[in-house]
DNA sequence: CGGGGTCGTTCCGGCTTCCGGAACGCGGGC
DNA sequence: GCCCGCGTTCCGGAAGCCGGAACGACCCCG
């Protein structure tokens, strides 16, 4: 088991000129559930440029394997399966295994949501998340990846990887509330701010009323550490960032460090 | 948004005689990652009983599109793509969307790990888990599927279903503990129970110390009602089936009944 | 330190199997 | 009831895939 697999592979729409070119368009087949919860052959086909009966074939083998599910009248869903996959590959990580009991004791220290997240691409994907049932307004549960730019953890994880961070302004700082931080020399500013106080905080910046802060989880040999992943605690903005700051910084430093340290007790 | 995709489909290893050969192959190639968490090329090659370069091909095709990643030394894993794609897929599940809420509160009434379970073939698959972070010992949670038949959801889920009765005794009753219900005609006999007394339980069966209680959620029109999903509450037997029993059969019926009530409003 | 075994990857020719266009059947809507 | 749009099926041509063998790297062991 492995702490993280090694490069989280940008998704080239690579739909040319690769070996295996059906088991290439079967990818992007996938691909296009992302964005939309049903489709039917025709849409398929149009979003890929392929021929309908070639999309129907796609679809039709996918579901043989249950990656894709049938609903009536010929539109197709995300199938079960791919659930199945998707426990199993991150029940693996050695990552996970370790930081799930420490997420835990932590959400009954600071009674709010918290999360784990890792880079992928120039978003930050969040492999967990516990949430407090108490915890006044309930926070959105729907979404499982956002871009890094505008969260803590994508901060953090920014912080400490240059390329990352290039990345990210490559594909530019898209506002999504009135207080995101979209001036690149405001936001280098704010990973220079990061590195020097070891956390990151996140305004408002993606959900207006919503806050979190974050910590790194470091992993390498000392003096080359690089944060694999980060922890955060998530909230609404008063009570995030309001007097329990403090208290809530502490706490998600204690536990990403705490991590970073099963994580070389246990890891290779 | 559907409550459930139609039909769980049985997962024929059809390697054979399907469009799209390749598709399949690949798809074959996935599923030997279920059972093992690190695959080589010649390994799977010879699980498949395909050429090497063929396997290879494979591996690189799907590690191209992310739903494997390439660990050292050329052997390869599942890749963090499928988690995305997998909690997409249960993301947009109505019967999840609104048995979370419940199965929240259903977890603070009784203090003890909660669980959503559907069946898939012969197996339930286990869509959601709640732990409660100060019950005692730790349960295991490196499992999302297990046979129906030593399983109170599984119990629950037969109980109403004849066809499913009948392929868990087509594939058999194996056994996992000194107390799992081998014996169909016993076995059976758990199943009306079940009917009668509307809700099922598991004593030991599965891992021996713990057991659980499961009660059904309804769907279709009255008179034709069948089990979609179950709910469930596990924890160690003293604790499960000892004095609390009555309160918790209690709580897991009601849950299970707040659910079915809130899918019919929800629903189509 | 070097050799043999194993494994992942690449190359290439023959041919399997896939792609695209057109036709079919169906369902829903104006 | 008609038409439009959809999912599916059929077919020929040829594109891309499969399998065997060769290559290079790595590791274990002597």
């Amino acid at each position: 088991m492995t702490v993280l697999p090694f490069s989280p592979p940008v998704s080239d729409d690579a739909l040319e000129d690769a070996p295996l070119r059906s088991v290439s368009t079967a990818v992007a087949v996938l691909d296009c559930f992302a964005s939309e919860a049903e489709l039917g052959a025709t849409k398929v086909a149009a979003r890929l440029g392929i021929a309908k009966s070639t999309a129907c074939r796609m679809l039709a083998a996918l579901a043989a394997g249950g990656l894709l599910e049938k609903a009536g009248s010929g539109r197709y869903r995300l199938g079960l399966r791919l659930f199945e996959y998707g426990q199993l590959a991150v029940d693996r990580l050695l990552l996970r295994e370790v930081a799930m009991p420490i997420l835990g004791e932590l959400r009954e220290t600071v009674r709010e949501t918290v999360q784990l997240g890792v880079a992928v691409g120039t978003d930050v994907l969040y492999l967990e998340r516990l949430e407090t049932a108490g915890a006044g307004l309930r926070f959105r549960t729907d979404y499982h990846r956002n871009p890094a730019h505008s969260s803590s953890i994508g901060r953090v994880l920014a912080a400490s990887d240059p390329s990352l961070t290039m990345a990210i302004l490559e594909r530019g700082l898209e506002r999504r509330t009135p207080f995101t931080v979209v001036d690149p020399r405001r936001w280098r500013q704010t990973l220079v701010q990061t590195r020097e106080q070891g956390y990151a905080t996140c305004r408002d910046e993606y959900d207006q009323g919503w806050s979190s802060i974050a910590a790194p989880i470091l992993t390498g040999a000392s003096g080359r550490r690089r944060a694999v992943a980060a922890v955060s605690v998530v909230g609404s903005t008063s009570r995030v960032l309001g007097p329990r700051k403090p208290a809530l910084v502490q706490g998600v430093r204690r536990a990403a460090e705490r991590i970073t340290v099963a994580l070389e007790r246990a890891g290779s």
